[in-house]
DNA sequence: TTAGATTCTGGCCATGCAGTCAAAAAATGA
DNA sequence: TCATTTTTTGACTGCATGGCCAGAATCTAA
């Protein structure tokens, strides 16, 4: 068996970067339709149509499964956001352009958006500890922070405290996408461009 | 046994009346302490210093005891906030005083806010359905959108969809404490102030 | 004092969970 | 072909949960 070597050792076979994937594949889907606290390996095993044994033999537990899940979505969303933000040239632009690409991407990815919120809010370990807490927002926070620092030194923002508005920022937009996935019939994108202009109108000097 | 009675037929008995108020204050205290997933009825009677059975005595089931949590929490939260809201003229000076508001209610009521927002984000029934959804914030924002178009009506405040404005409040006021319980050493107020500060820039006329 | 109602205890039950394992099946390669 | 390795199966373990209940303890009132 060669389930238990991470990359480190020798390469992973072929049949197994497949299962993995597929195993991935179906614990995204599975989530996103039932939810993280119901999404037993059980029933990702099932969504999958393979035996829960197998999800044990090619990974290490359910955490690592959920680690994998996390790296393959937010390396999927990176690709999709980081090339419209290098395009812009002012803060002010970035800052439109990163609200509107996350409800982008949302409205065509809403199962995996949906997956990656459960597993944030949900996954704890053993003693009740988010398993991505505080922590995992934090270079996302810090990138914002400086995009707004360097927007301060230029003078085209107005003085005021990037971490409260980095924190504030990322939680309209994860709220924008609560609100939608209750109400699917609101406009998503209408919502983004309030919650942009909003955000100008906040960051702009007076 | 009475235990099965709403406040529907007879009055609640004295005892019956201060069971349940010990029960739920120790199932706010073990919520806060290990988090709504590991707070089984089993732990909240631990915490209260009494067997598991006298819960299921007194409440119908864990959601009734859930929701009189909830209840008694925002009846809380209501009789802090809405006096100092009552005496505001402007819905400028609303806005303010709802986020310091609520920022003072967390720095003096720790437990209670994060219980309830533990409760508000894992309370799920058994089909793995939200007890608390979006329903449960939508008269707060009902109220915040009604402010804000009063504003608007007297000019005060520029065109904007109140709505997102309200979902985005609340989601910023929520965000605020969430950061502050993962790090408590950070100044709430101040983060306070400066959250006042950006949604009083996004709502004023241009 | 005593009968009846109320309240409490602690053990029990069915369910669901993550993870384990021996054995079976499938793939591999000599 | 056949021995060896990799992969899969499905039953099993141990644990935690919410709810249930028979009997014990306590309280109330006549």
């Amino acid at each position: 068996m060669q389930s238990k070597n991470e990359p480190d050792g020798q390469k992973r076979s072929f049949i197994e970067e497949a299962r993995r994937a597929q195993i991935i594949a179906a614990a995204v889907q599975t989530i996103a339709s039932v939810g993280f606290p119901k999404a037993s390996l059980a029933r990702i095993a099932a969504t999958a149509g393979i035996s829960k044994g197998v999800i044990s033999y090619h990974f290490a537990g359910k955490d690592e499964l959920m680690d994998q899940v996390v790296v393959t979505v937010y390396t999927d969303i990176a690709e999709h956001l980081l090339p419209r933000l290098a395009e812009k040239d002012t803060a002010t632009d970035i800052v439109r352009a990163h609200v509107m690409g996350v409800a982008e991407y949302a409205l065509a990815n809403p199962e995996r958006m949906r997956t990656i919120t459960e597993i944030f809010v949900h996954d704890r370990d053993a003693e009740g500890v988010p398993r991505y807490g505080a922590l995992a927002a934090e270079p996302l926070y810090e990138s914002l922070e400086t995009l707004y620092r360097e927007g301060q030194a230029s003078g085209e923002l107005r003085a005021f405290d990037p971490r409260v508005m980095a924190v504030t920022q990322q939680a309209g937009i994860d709220a924008m996408f609560g609100y939608w996935m209750a109400r699917p019939d609101t406009d998503l994108l209408a919502h983004a461009r309030e919650l942009a202009d909003l955000f100008v109108r906040a960051v702009r000097p007076d």
